[in-house]
This record gives structure tokens, C-alpha cells and sequence, in this order.
DNA sequence: CAACTATAAAGTGTCGACACTTTTATTTTT
DNA sequence: AAAAATAAAAGTGTCGACACTTTATAGTTG
């Protein structure tokens, strides 16, 4: 078959397009503070871009929600609340689940057995400086990255890495927090991982679900500590 | 507390807010065939607005995959494939689950009222002309969104009735297939408003599951026939 | 006449400009 | 001196223009 541009070629983006990818990373690493406004002509000078261009990707920044407008007011990065964060990990752990249950079926044995390579490179992360490292916190997306991947849904896949995934990595970055558990859900890991290999999609969606929600009772949890402080 | 502009204003849109929901539901309703290229100068001057207000709204488009975009190549309808729709269905089943049984917790009794009172219109829809109706197709998204509202989840929200219904209008329209089994349907919606009655998350949740599942379950039966036929 | 090349038409990406709206600063009024 | 009215500054929404790329057309050559 014949490729078309519009299959995913990838190659030679659009300055706009560029200029979209920039600004997430900037939101979600913190560099654009949340809640901060958006001066256009400011933002356009920094960028070194016209004003049409830069408003290009505030629109899509927008429908991903990760900018809020209002008409005559301009653009606000999203202020993200504890109630939509919980929100998040709802979504979170059905998706994950399905993603997880369809990759069972769905992975190849090459695709798992480097899942596993994956884990005992974190392992040795963990062993070496109890898990604080980036590369810890990113490699815990990752390893969820390539289960979605493995669940041949595009939809899935774009709607946890095209816009949820990019929201916990802001909460993460903003309030700092490592996964507080990485031992624990190391061994999580690992029993997800053994499932998909014996194919099992029942209990792969089941440990899926699991794990992402014990992570998030550890932050229902957390909030609950420090509202009691305060009251 | 003082209400900002920011807190869903709603009034005054911008013009390319109004130009991405027409176009949004041209698409949807097949007005704008899917596919089909979009020429730029031709649409704007349809619409009678500048390129650039058009183009605002095609990269949110773009971002809820309504169309797809090439660099330098312009942008056309998705066409949606059957693979793609299961992709949605499934995607729909586990945050349908999620969101119902988030109602049985979080709907008031007003708004469950109101449902039973929506389910005996449809009642009467479908013995009055067999559910073939217009009112009969959006009844069943209408049932499913007042459920999303009721599960206090923006995020949920926001991916059902942002994204995936547009989609499965869209489908519904191109193949023009309303609700197989009408009466069967009104049944399994019943039910599931007993189970928020009741107050049972965990019922609530499996009876949606199995409501949108069986949903899905006879439109791949649907596919296998046609393949017959062809090979 | 099919295949290749050259040329014209159309289309996309990016920019700068201007009107109108909101916000800030300044002046006036009480 | 605080509040209201006014003026200035900044910002947003929308448009038209132009360079460069792709597609369509016509012409040329083997």
C-alpha cells in the first residue's frame, strides 16, 4: 500500500506545531507557572513567532485542557485542583485496566519480554538512590506508556498519553512527589507483567486497576494528613 | 466567592469558538463528508471569516481527531474505520462503567427522578414508531450524558461528550444505524437507574459495562456477517 | 502515446496591521 | 482622601498579504 502524507509522517512539523510542543513541556515541567496568564505578545516575542502562529497552539493547548481562555481575557495555564486530580486517576484506572486487560491479548512476547529488561532497570534505579531520581519518576510513565502501546486501542492510547498523562506529570513536577512507594509498586509491576505473559487478560486489567488505584488512596490519604492539620 | 471569566462564562463566544462547533457538527452530521479534503481559502469564504479564525478552529479540530492534518498538505475529514469504532466502544465501556458508578454515589434523587421520567418518554417513543425516530437515536446519548453529569467527574466528561460521542454520531449517521434492540435497550437502562436508586456502585457499574458492551458486541457480530458475504 | 519536464494554478504556513475591549493610570469631583 | 469619571496603555479578535510548497495543467521528447 501506498503511503500518504497523512499517515503519521511525522517528519517536517509545522512551526506551529513546534511552538505547541514547547509550551506544554513548559506547562507541565512548571517553567509556566499554573495559573499564570498568558500575554500573547509577550509569549509571541519569546518565542520569536507571530501572534497567529502562537494562537494556533494556545487553541489546541486549550482543547487539551491544559490552558483555559476566556473570550477578551486571554489564556490562563490550568490550576490543577486535589478534586481533579482524583478525577484523573479515576479515569486513569479504568483506562489503564482496559489498556492493560487488551495488551494481554494483544502485546507481542518480544514486546514483554522487554517490558521485563525494563523493569530490572528498575530495579538497579531503585537499589542505587531509593528511587528519588528522575529517571525513576519518568520510568514509571514509561512502563505504563508501553502497556498502552501494547493495547493496539488508538484511542487509549491518545486519550491517557495525549492529555491525562501530561496533567499528572505537571502535579508531579509541581508538588515534587516521587512515587512513594517505588518497591511496592515494583512489585506491582512485576505481577502485571507476569500476567500479560500468561496471557491472562481478566487478572492484567484486575492488577492494572489495582495499582493505580492504591496510588491514588496513597494521595486521598496524604490529603486527608494535611487537612487535618490545617483544621 | 466572586465569579471570574474564567469559571465557564459561556456568553459571548469568540467567532472561532461558533465557526469549530459548526463545523463540528457538519462533520457529525455528515454535512461535511468524511474524508473529504478541506480547502482553506474555499471554507473560509464559505463561512465568510479569514483563513486564520479558521484555522484556529481547525487545530482543535485536529486535537479531538475530528480531522487530520499534514504539514503542508492540508487538512481533511477523519474517515473512521471499523477497528476504530471498537477502539470506542471499548474505550466507552470502561469510562461508561467508571462514570455510572460514580453516579450511584454522587446523583441527587431529583436527578434520578428526572432519569425514570426520561426513560418513560422513550417508552413511549418507541412503541409510537418502533424507535426509528431522530428522538429515539439522541434519547439513548441523552440517558448516557445525564449520567456522566451525575458522576461529578469533569474529566470523564469531558472525554465522553468532548470527544468520543462526536465520533459515534458521526458513525450513527454515516451508517445510519439507530439503537438495534430499542426495547432491549429501555430494559438495560432501567435496570441501571434501579441500581443508582439503590445507591449499588458496584451494580451500577457492571450493569453499564454489559449495557454498552452488549452494544458493541452486536455491531462486531454485524461486521463478521458483511465479511461473509464478501468472501 | 506514454513518460517526463516545465509552467501555471491553487493551497498552506507565517507574518504584520487595525479595530475593538479590557485593564491600568490619571484626573476630576465630592 | 476616597470614589467616580476619564484618558492612556495594553491586550485580544479578526483580517489581508506574501513567500514557499504542493498539485494540476500543458507541453515536450523518446
Amino acid at each position: 500500500m501506498a503511503s500518504s502524507p497523512f499517515d503519521n509522517d511525522s517528519s517536517s512539523l509545522t512551526l506551529s506545531d513546534r511552538i505547541f510542543e514547547q509550551i506544554q513541556t513548559g506547562i507541565v515541567k512548571g517553567d509556566i507557572p499554573a495559573g499564570s496568564k498568558i500575554s500573547e505578545p509577550e509569549m509571541a516575542k519569546a518565542y520569536g513567532i507571530s501572534r497567529g502562529t502562537l494562537r494556533e497552539a494556545l487553541s489546541r493547548l486549550e482543547e487539551r485542557q491544559l490552558v483555559v481562555r476566556a473570550p477578551n481575557h486571554g489564556a490562563r495555564v490550568v490550576t490543577l485542583s486535589y478534586e481533579e486530580l482524583v478525577d484523573i486517576y479515576q479515569v486513569r484506572e479504568a483506562l489503564g485496566g482496559l489498556a492493560c486487560g487488551l495488551a494481554a491479548r494483544n502485546m507481542t512476547d518480544a514486546e514483554i519480554d522487554d517490558l521485563k529488561k525494563l523493569l530490572d532497570e528498575h530495579e538497579q534505579s531503585i537499589n542505587e538512590d531509593q528511587g528519588l531520581s528522575y529517571y525513576q519518576q519518568e520510568g514509571e510513565l514509561d512502563f505504563h506508556y508501553r502497556i498502552l502501546q501494547g493495547s493496539r486501542n488508538k484511542k487509549v492510547l491518545s486519550i491517557l498519553d495525549g492529555g491525562l498523562y501530561q496533567l499528572m506529570r505537571m502535579y508531579r513536577y509541581q508538588f515534587s512527589t516521587s512515587t512513594p512507594r517505588p518497591l511496592q509498586a515494583l512489585k506491582e509491576h512485576r505481577r502485571i507483567v507476569e500476567a500479560l505473559e500468561e496471557r491472562d487478560a481478566e487478572l492484567a486489567d484486575l492488577l492494572m486497576r489495582r495499582h493505580i488505584r492504591s496510588a491514588r488512596l496513597s494521595i486521598e490519604e496524604r490529603q486527608r494528613n494535611s487537612q487535618e492539620q490545617k483544621g
